[in-house]
DNA sequence: AATATACCAGAACGTTCTTTCTCTTTTTGC
DNA sequence: GCAAAAAGAGAAAGAACGTTCTGGTATATT
């Protein structure tokens, strides 16, 4: 018998890996639709055909993308849980973790919001993506906030997806260091 | 002598109005690289050479877009400023102003984030339109903050604005009611 | 060594986009 | 009423887009 996933390579493969990283680097840098197909190929040095042959078209590369934004977060998370010895201490690691964000990575803002700007529709899989992320991020807030002992650990999670959206935006538009007091300013008084 | 301004039509047409105004919609509700000429003027009802007289190409109507958002707003606190008997008042309006705006006219988030969402060149026209309005927005703010006597009138502002961000893209992404709440409850509280 | 698979190379397709043009008709100002 | 400006209708240019296809080359695994 024949191979019939003939046309969907199983995970690891260097062209891929290089065109994933290219093509987030570029969409989050400057925006999805203004990117076009052309400019990852040449730039990640991948040719087309091996392009479609790892992802479903340009969308699907734009899901990837989203995918590991998200699953880096989710890392990230796990990761600041199991090192925190103490549940009040990871709203202070939270924060300031936050405030770094924005200053050494996320510069351009939060790719899921941007994303969301050019994706009107939302049933399309892009927006279906970025509303499963943002339920997972606050979900898991609240529990931190729930270990934490807070009172309302509903509202102080909807509070801090609220502030860290700010300090995202405002990161990108109006300069990092007038956010980034602004934002942990704001963020200790409401958590008090 | 000649007419040397027969390309420049000073203000008012029909035609520009309509147009304008079903392209600030478009774009609003769907995007700006999302949405083509060929919709926009279908769905005005005026033809290309009539576009191109008007303005200086797509990104002219998108400039004349954020102007008009930008006048609005502007015309929004001057009025709240002169009906506002008491300055402390005047927050109290600005909060709950802002809760309704999200809920009745911006529900797809903010017109300027989204927008520098899809301009990542930080010199373009848009941008800086962008930048400018924001400049004004947290100046506006800081002036009702110093009114109504707060004790860090920069700080609070900054604060504002950054809730305000928040607000919008939150109503857009997690649902007004929702949002609505969130800000109004964290709002008051930094403010108090 | 042979066979399958991944990758590179490049052409081509059909579509859509912005912009510009010509020609005719309507509206407007004096 | 007349002349000028504005708006309608439509074609067409020219580039960019995403997608598909064919062929050649390298790289593994059996």
């Amino acid at each position: 018998m024949t191979d019939l996933m003939h046309s969907s390579p199983k995970k690891s493969s260097a062209a891929r890996d290089r065109l994933l990283r290219v093509a987030s680097g570029l969409f989050y840098r400057e925006g999805i639709h203004t990117i076009g197909l052309d400019r990852v190929l040449a730039e990640a040095g991948v040719t087309r055909a091996t392009m479609y042959r790892h992802f479903a078209g340009k969308e699907g590369l734009v899901l990837a993308y989203l995918g590991e934004e998200d699953a880096a977060l989710r890392a990230l998370f796990a990761e600041g849980a199991s090192s925190a010895a103490e549940a009040a201490d990871l709203l202070d690691v939270l924060i300031g973790g936050i405030a770094d964000d924005i200053s050494q990575h996320h510069t351009r803002g939060c790719p899921f919001i941007n994303a969301a700007a050019e994706y009107p529709n939302a049933t399309s899989p892009v927006r279906k993506l970025v509303a499963s992320h943002r339920d997972w991020f606050r979900d898991t807030l609240e529990q931190v906030l729930v270990a934490a002992g807070a009172e309302d650990p509903a509202a102080g999670a909807a509070s801090l997806v609220l502030l860290r959206d700010a300090a995202l935006v405002g990161g990108y538009l109006d300069g990092v260091e007038q956010t980034k007091t602004a934002f942990e300013r704001t963020a200790r008084k409401v958590l008090a």
